[in-house]
DNA sequence: CGATTGTTTGATGAAAGTCAAGTACCGTGG
DNA sequence: CCACGGTACTTGACTTTCATCAAACAATCG
């Protein structure tokens, strides 16, 4: 399913050669440092951006203060596909990590759908992937106990993570707190703590500093479909 | 926001005149009866439909028998921006109500977009709508009570119902049974008795045979934001 | 090295689920 | 027209899951 996005495609033209030396629809590569607002909700952006190093979150805050993160973005992503069309974007983006991010420029990109059939295909599988990736959010948040949750989060991001490489590793840099997590599984950070503690004393994942090892991925997959 | 969308444009070419005086893209006509399952998870559907009468929904099925509606889908609606490009369907659709529904010719329409910039923004619109509407519920069940989830459908139902006519009704048909309000919003049908008759002791809805009459908007949406 | 930020833990309570029993509301066929 | 059966709705007692709060501890970073 990965691999054939927009993503991809801008990635095989050059996205990580030096912009200068790249395709017009290069606008300018930008740095966000850890824990900053990269955008606000409402803001203008002038260009369609793809992170090309570290993680981003998309959040939605609620006037009584609570938070929901909408969805994570790893190397390689779109930001979100709304960005193709639309210049505002409607959620703050937060840089969980230090990122380094290309801006496209939005008219070209949008010629370059017309004119080519491969790069439309290329954006509707990107479309394709943001919806199935929300409706099984809104059935983790929906009809799912917080374990599960949790364990297809671990997942998810596992299989995200890896599907580029040739072998799924099993152990991988993960820089989320247990409060972002929280926020993407519509839980708290306490409860979140509890999880991750019978998660481990199961030995079902090891944490070492901001990585993680999947010990026993079938026993997750299995208690997901509980 | 809403009459951009591809729908629309199918639409205005005439999807309600009869299938035969029409565009060659138009396919077939079906009639789905209420309470029927129109298309199974992962079955294979030869054509795009949008729906022309009636209210469908797109449900999932985990294996411990709980089920969450991922979208509603009403009058005018695509039945879901993936089917433009996949013919398989990832989830079940089953009709509220009885539900007639057109088929439009993927590889006509897909071609339509490539040589089309209106049919392309329109295509566009969609998904960024599908996937706002997404956005939306991730947000009521990660972060929002029971009572706010159910008064942001009945606000989202009437809004997205009354878009087409210049005046918003505050009556409207509304077939749903409360196991289906459940099972959009994630609650159980019991509590959703028990919110439901709060609204109706504190004058904010009135039902009387499938019909919803909203007496105090301004109120449901002041609740939504505390 | 101190200051900030994140983690761990437990006690307590609220929101929503589960179960069960009863009531109203159909459409159907006699 | 009524009796019947099925489905939806209503209600309450009881349980579970998860939130809230607080306090102590660990880790990270300038």
């Amino acid at each position: 399913m990965r691999g054939l996005g927009l993503c991809r495609l801008l990635l095989d033209s050059g996205v990580d050669a030096p912009p200068s030396s790249r395709l017009p629809i290069v606008q300018a590569e930008k740095i966000g440092s850890s824990r900053r607002r990269i955008f606000r909700s409402r803001e203008e952006v002038d260009g369609v951006p793809i992170i090309c190093d570290g993680w981003i979150a998309v959040a939605a805050y609620l006037p009584n203060g609570r938070r929901q993160i909408l969805s994570l973005g790893l190397p390689g992503d779109l930001l979100s596909v709304g960005t193709l069309f639309e210049s505002r974007v409607n959620h703050d983006v937060e840089a969980l990590t230090p990122v380094r991010y290309r801006l496209f420029d939005r008219v070209g990109l949008r010629e370059n759908l017309l004119t080519s059939p491969k790069a439309l295909s290329s954006f509707v599988t990107d479309c394709a992937e943001e919806v199935h990736r929300l409706n099984e959010r809104v059935l983790d948040l929906g009809r799912r106990q917080a374990d599960q949750r949790i364990a297809r989060l671990i997942l998810e991001l596992m299989e995200r993570l890896t599907s580029k490489r040739a072998t799924p590793a099993q152990t991988f840099n993960f820089p989320l707190r247990q409060s972002q997590i929280a926020d993407v599984t519509g839980l708290t950070a306490a409860y979140v703590n509890h999880v991750l503690k019978s998660f481990r004393t199961r030995g079902l994942i090891k944490f070492e500093k901001r990585s993680l090892t999947v010990l026993d991925a079938t026993k997750l997959r299995w208690m997901v479909d509980q």
